[in-house]
DNA sequence: CTATTAAATCGAAATCATTTCTATTTAGAA
DNA sequence: TTCTAAATAGAAATGATTTCGATTTAATAG
């Protein structure tokens, strides 16, 4: 799959900065969550610009905030942070081995309104545990 | 409900010191989900000796993991905590505004494991949003 | 193509929840 | 009562994340 950046960017009303381009592209080709750290390694093997920490941060939450990509959280309680070329509602299923991550269709969500009293305005739900290739490795 | 925290404690190896149990009684009953800094204010109103903030958090941290209490991922990042009487598998529903918690006792989460190639090992799922009291009080 | 300007970036420094460290205290077993 | 491992206190460190002010730059208009 090929993905216009700087049509999205413009899109979402963000300049097409290099930077942005960078960050993109190395999320997009990244088979695994990033730390933000990790974002910034693999930007700079790919761009000629440096790029810091900050914009970095400041970026993958932008697009995070408007859905370009997803945040996972890990029990270690930082934040990482995954393309999925899914724009549909799902959530994610994470190994903790290899990082890789699949897609989990059905959450099971539609039955959460009945159950409460109120307006759920978000919801996250999140499976951690171990791939199959990885169970396989390990036995 | 009454709560046999001394017995509690034993069952789970720990020490019955002072300051555990102030901890315990706090978040037992607290209605709203508490940060750390919240509960070692609830501690001192009600123990006579002083609680230090990392004594707040290993105690927290160790109640949690035991199931005693759950953890709340709120969306600005800092953790909460909230004791609950229920026992069995389940989730939460919790209110932004007034921090209330519901029970969710159908997560949906059967459907899981037939959906990923893997062992599922935890799964988080939170719903964030608005109580009805709350929703009728904007309005 | 140049001028303009709001947005974006940089690097350094600050923030602040959380954890670590060490000395001291204490619960609970012998 | 004595002993020992576990728990606590308080101070200090940690480290991911944010903020800040100065500088640069993308995009628009002339």
């Amino acid at each position: 799959m090929i993905f216009d950046f700087p049509q999205l960017l413009k899109s979402l009303q963000l300049k097409v900065t290099p930077q942005r381009l960078a960050i993109l592209e190395s999320m997009s080709t990244a088979r695994t969550y990033l730390s933000p750290e990790e974002v910034q390694g693999q930007v700079q093997l790919r761009a000629a610009c440096k790029v810091g920490l900050p914009t970095i941060y400041r970026n993958l939450e932008e697009l995070s905030s408007q859905g370009v990509i997803s945040k996972i959280l890990h029990p270690n309680r930082q934040l990482y942070y995954y393309f999925c070329a899914n724009r549909d509602h799902h959530h994610h299923f994470v190994c903790l081995v290899c990082r890789t991550v699949q897609d989990i269709h059905d959450c099971g969500c539609a039955a959460l309104a009945g159950q409460i009293d109120g307006q759920v305005d978000v919801h996250i739900m999140q499976a951690l545990g171990t791939c199959r290739r990885c169970c396989n490795q390990n036995a």
